[in-house]
RNA sequence: GCUCGGAUGGUGGAAUGGUAGACACGAAGGACUUAAAAUCCUUUGGCCAUUGCGGCUGUGCGGGUUCAAGUCCCGCUCCGAGUACCA
């Protein structure tokens, strides 16, 4: 029987699709299961062998959990928003929607290839107006929410603006960027203008005038988890720090909740690790110091309130808004010349610069403690957005005030008993106190630490801090807002116009979506406006509610739209609640509909989205709940991480100054020079030497000095690239073996979590395993050849223990060893010669989600008119699985030596007697009694001597 | 620096504290064949013995707990990932 592979699985693609086998609806007869992969952002160079890995994973889970009776929600889509497609359209002019477009289609072709069960139905694209309507729509409530922290929800600003009318500032406890403490006769005294300016300090998507993260190489500013060490993630150019005004979200205000939800979700320990240290939690003290004769006081904070008696100078971010009332006339033209040279540096040379600078104010702090008069220093290691931008420095205890101190001569005092700080601050947060307060220097009814742990140190100085009212108890989070502009085309535009006062609006929600309007150029204008300042249309006429030609804007009627677009977040943040409902034109999701589906079951993806979309959407999610949107909190139950698919690169070795090439074990008797070749005419690393000559010109002559009549390519593991020609698409295995083996082979590989290099030496195994499983059912006429005949307990067994073992599997995402069982199962039932149709067709069950295509025909061959998608899973019998006759492994001291073959009902007595009495344990027992004899259920006796 | 992973044959990798190396690749030998491909069979951690079918050793290194440790505990080494003037 021949494996018509490609004919079998065009034939079934087909039938899925025609007969839409795999779309779904809310069924309240079942229950439901989600299953969802992270979107692609769909690239010109399409799916490499890595993208599939994951959405292999959940497709087995998905028809997995189908089998089993759920009602299961597999959909697909596309991050459509994204640089490359704009960086094409400033190249070539092509519009970016037409090279998406392209980029989607051959997506789609390859997907469909490898044979998943998503529901195309409900298939999303982040630029469509249908969908980002809704992104639009999130914005503006967004916009019209502010974060009551009494509450710990965000609420709709009328309810801010009326307790602002009713008691004012003061009392609120809200997020807010700026604080306030005006009145309720104040707040209304406020012009209309002010007002609108003070709550934006409070809206949940702000406009606010921040330090972000410039990239002029790019034309725009990134979030914090697009700049890696400095540079952009995208194409690695520098970043600088610049004021900006720009769309913010505050997501800053959700840290303890983004917090607190890690502890209600199945999510590995390390990615939830990850957002712990990005949220970045730490609780301190904020501590005021009066500047020395003068009326000024500053803040600053700590979470070493103990080592306030070791605070020899203070120092302020450069950025401070304090140095420029700090800094005396004496010292002022030292100090314009240090933020002048500080201001020059971008951030990574300020990272990269190790050198320790700063600047003396010339101003003199008041220790409110010891009552010590304390320097106040500038110096840019101390960062304006942490903080209060100030701090106590305590060189004796933390090293980057130690070293500042030793450069400029400052006092270091030790406060641990016996830390050594000749050569290092001693940062450990433990030990005893010492002078604190030093001897002689003890004030009236003051703080005394000494001889206490630090521990304890800190809860002592904390509570007298607040009790003696100098500061207060405080917790500081990492976690920034995020910058939500970019001066980009290729985005979502915001639904927002300026009014007369130039303070932004947003669009009525019933004119959504402002759809992306065209440019001639993808460019910022010639006076940096960002691209969208092209466009001849993009004007908001206020009383027809529409878009019109730019050139009308009067400011009466006509006003000018924002000209930024939204960052690549926007779109994905929310996606999986568009899935549930995509078609729905009047909300975002039907309510029923995700009172149904609501959270994500499973969520698969890669580790690289830890600290961006998985903290945005979450973000996202809670403000939805927080809105009554949908039903669930958490959007992502459980998530698991697929590991990266690396390149596995091939060389070729030159003999230098030749066109001759030798063969791997061969070139340590020459001088060579390796070359990458293509790993698309290597097969288990042996060189197709025809290919290679047509590959590149300059091998047309090639030579070779094989070995074994063979070339033989070294090999390395490296990132699967374009320029180490080491790429492999999924469409030239599909070609070559399959789909099914494709899917088998990539879960074979190992486990799914972990990295690996992708390595085809081994994919013959697993198509031979299917042809191997053909040959069980048909004899070698190509008849179809089985029995109804009952099937003996040895078939049984066997099968039994696969459906055990895989059920087991599935459910750990344990796919590389569950493909093992498969293999072991076809060839138990080919020695056995197994024909029986009442195994082969629970086999084929079980082998489905795997290998759906030819599952699907052996199914249908066997006589069955419905498909295996409607089949069920089938259930072990532990009955099959015991065993007539045990092996016993005897051991003696914990060392096995023999086994033994006894009934599997045997008491322990007889065992123990077996095992002293047989005729292997004379020579191990030499004539001593055991100690002890241990029998366990693994089938071990133990015999201790 | 900090946090989290990991280290098992020639290779990818299996092992709820219980016969380490399942399964697969590769390699070697053999069967079938004029030959090749395909297929099938045998061997395959290392060392020794292989005309005694056995012995010793072995999961990065050093200790410990246990009748029994790849697995648990303590201390190292190396590799990978994330993060970093966060006070």
């Amino acid at each position: 029987m021949e494996y018509n592979f490609r004919e079998i699985e065009k034939k079934w693609q087909e039938y899925w699709d025609a007969n839409k086998v795999y779309q779904v609806e809310e069924d309240n007869g079942k229950p439901k299961y989600y299953v969802l992969d992270m979107f692609p952002y769909p690239s010109g160079a399409g799916l490499h062998v890595g993208h599939p890995l994951g959405y292999i994973a959940s497709d087995i889970f998905s028809r997995y959990k189908r089998l089993c009776g759920f009602n299961v929600l597999h959909p697909m889509g596309y991050d459509a928003y994204g640089l490359p497609a704009e960086q094409y359209a400033i190249q070539t002019g092509q519009h970016p929607y037409i090279t998406t477009k392209k980029n989607i289609e051959r997506y789609r072709e390859q997907l469909d290839k490898i044979g998943f069960s998503f529901d195309w139905n409900r298939e999303v694209q982040t630029c469509d107006p249908k969908y980002y309507h809704w992104t639009q729509w999130v914005f503006i409530k967004m916009f019209n929410s502010y974060y009551c922290y009494d509450e710990q929800q965000a609420r709709p600003i009328e309810e801010l603006i009326e307790a602002f009318e009713q008691v004012g500032a003061k009392p609120l406890h809200v997020a807010c960027g700026e604080e306030y403490n005006f009145t309720a006769d104040e707040w209304k005294a406020k012009s209309e203008r002010e007002k609108q300016e003070i709550l934006m300090n409070y809206r949940l998507a702000y406009l606010g005038d921040t330090m972000v993260n410039w990239c002029s190489a790019l034309g725009t500013v990134l979030a914090n988890d697009e700049v890696i060490n400095g540079l952009s993630e995208r194409g690695g150019y520098p970043v600088e720090q610049k004021m900006m005004r720009q769309w913010c979200l505050r997501v800053s205000a959700y840290a303890q909740r983004l917090l607190d939800g890690l502890n209600t979700i199945d999510w590995t320990e390390s990615l939830k690790e990850t957002q712990r240290n990005w949220i970045g939690r730490s609780e301190g003290a904020e501590l005021k110091f009066k500047v020395k004769d003068s009326a000024v006081e500053f803040t600053v904070f700590t979470t070493r309130a103990d080592t306030i008696f070791g605070v020899t100078f203070m120092v302020l971010a450069p950025e401070s808004e304090l140095v420029d009332t700090l800094t005396t006339h004496e010292q002022r033209p030292e100090v314009e010349k240090y933020l002048e040279t500080t201001k020059k540096k971008t951030e990574r040379e300020r990272i990269a610069d190790k050198k320790v600078t700063g600047v003396f104010t010339g101003s003199y702090a008041i220790n409110p403690i010891t009552n010590e008069a304390i320097p106040v220093w500038i110096s840019d290691y101390v960062l304006a957005g942490y903080g209060t931008g100030a701090i106590m420095a305590v060189p004796g205890h933390d090293s980057r005030d130690y070293a500042f101190a030793k450069h400029f001569n400052l006092p270091i005092l030790p406060l641990i008993e016996g830390c050594d700080i000749s050569e290092e601050s001693f940062d450990a947060k433990e030990g005893i106190m010492m002078n604190s307060p030093q001897k002689g220097k003890e004030t009236g009814d003051g703080l005394i630490l000494n001889g206490l742990e630090v521990a304890d140190a800190i809860a002592r100085t904390k509570k007298y801090i607040e009790d003696k009212g100098l500061g207060k108890i405080k917790t500081n989070y990492r976690l920034r807002d995020a910058t939500f502009s970019r001066q980009r085309y290729w985005g979502e535009p915001f639904p927002i116009y300026y009014d007369a006062n130039g303070m932004p609006q947003p669009i009525p929600m019933d004119k959504l979506p402002l759809e992306l309007p065209d440019v001639n150029k993808f460019l910022p204008t010639e006076t940096g406006e960002p691209p969208l300042g092209r466009a001849a249309k993009w004007a908001w006429d206020r009383v027809n509610g529409k878009v019109v030609e730019t050139t009308k804007i009067d400011n009466q009627t006509i006003f000018p739209l924002e000209l930024n677009t939204m960052p690549g977040f926007a779109g994905s943040s929310a996606y999986y609640i568009r899935y549930e409902d995509p078609h729905n034109d009047k909300a975002l999701v039907n309510k029923k509909i995700n009172e149904y589906w609501g959270h994500v079951d499973l969520y698969l993806g890669g580790t690289e989205h830890a600290t961006g979309h998985l903290i945005y959407s979450r973000f996202w999610n809670k403000f939805l709940y927080d809105s009554g949107i949908i039903k669930d909190e958490e959007p992502f139950q459980k998530l698991i991480n697929q590991g990266m698919i690396q390149g596995r690169s091939n060389f070729v070795y030159r003999i230098n100054g030749t066109n001759t090439f030798v063969s791997l074990n061969l070139k340590d008797k020459y001088e060579v020079t390796p070359l990458h070749v293509n790993v698309n005419i290597v097969t288990n690393d042996s060189l197709d030497i025809e290919a290679f000559r047509n590959w590149n010109p300059e091998y047309k002559t090639a030579e070779f000095i094989l070995e074994n009549d063979k070339y033989i390519c070294g090999w390395a593991v490296e990132k699967m690239s374009k320029s180490m020609f080491n790429v492999v698409n999924p469409d030239v295995i599909v070609d070559k073996y399959g789909a099914d083996t494709l899917r088998l082979y990539e879960m074979f590989l190992g486990p799914l979590e972990q990295s690996k290099p992708w390595d085809t030496n081994g994919i013959d195994g697993v198509h031979r395993f299917l042809k191997k499983l053909l040959a069980l059912f048909f004899s070698h006429a190509d008849t179809l050849n089985t029995s109804d005949d009952k099937p003996t307990t040895d078939e049984l067994k066997s099968l039994h223990k696969l459906i055990k073992k895989v059920s087991f599997d599935i459910e750990h995402f344990s796919f590389n060893t569950s493909v093992s069982a498969f293999m072991i199962c076809v060839n138990e039932l080919t020695t056995l010669k197994c024909n029986k149709r009442e195994i082969l067709q629970t086999l084929l069950i079980v082998l489905s989600p795997f290998a759906p295509h030819i599952t699907e025909e052996l199914w249908h061959t066997l006589g069955n008119t419905t498909t295996i998608v409607e089949a069920e899973w089938p259930s072990y019998n532990e009955e099959y699985l015991k065993e007539d006759v045990v092996s016993y492994a005897v051991s003696f001291n914990g060392k096995a030596r023999f086994n033994m073959e006894l009934p599997a009902e045997m008491p322990r007595e007889d065992v123990e007697k077996a095992a002293l009495t047989h005729e292997s344990a004379a020579k191990w027992l030499d004539g001593k009694t055991p100690k002890k004899i241990i029998i366990v259920p693994k089938k071990i006796v133990n015999i201790v001597i």
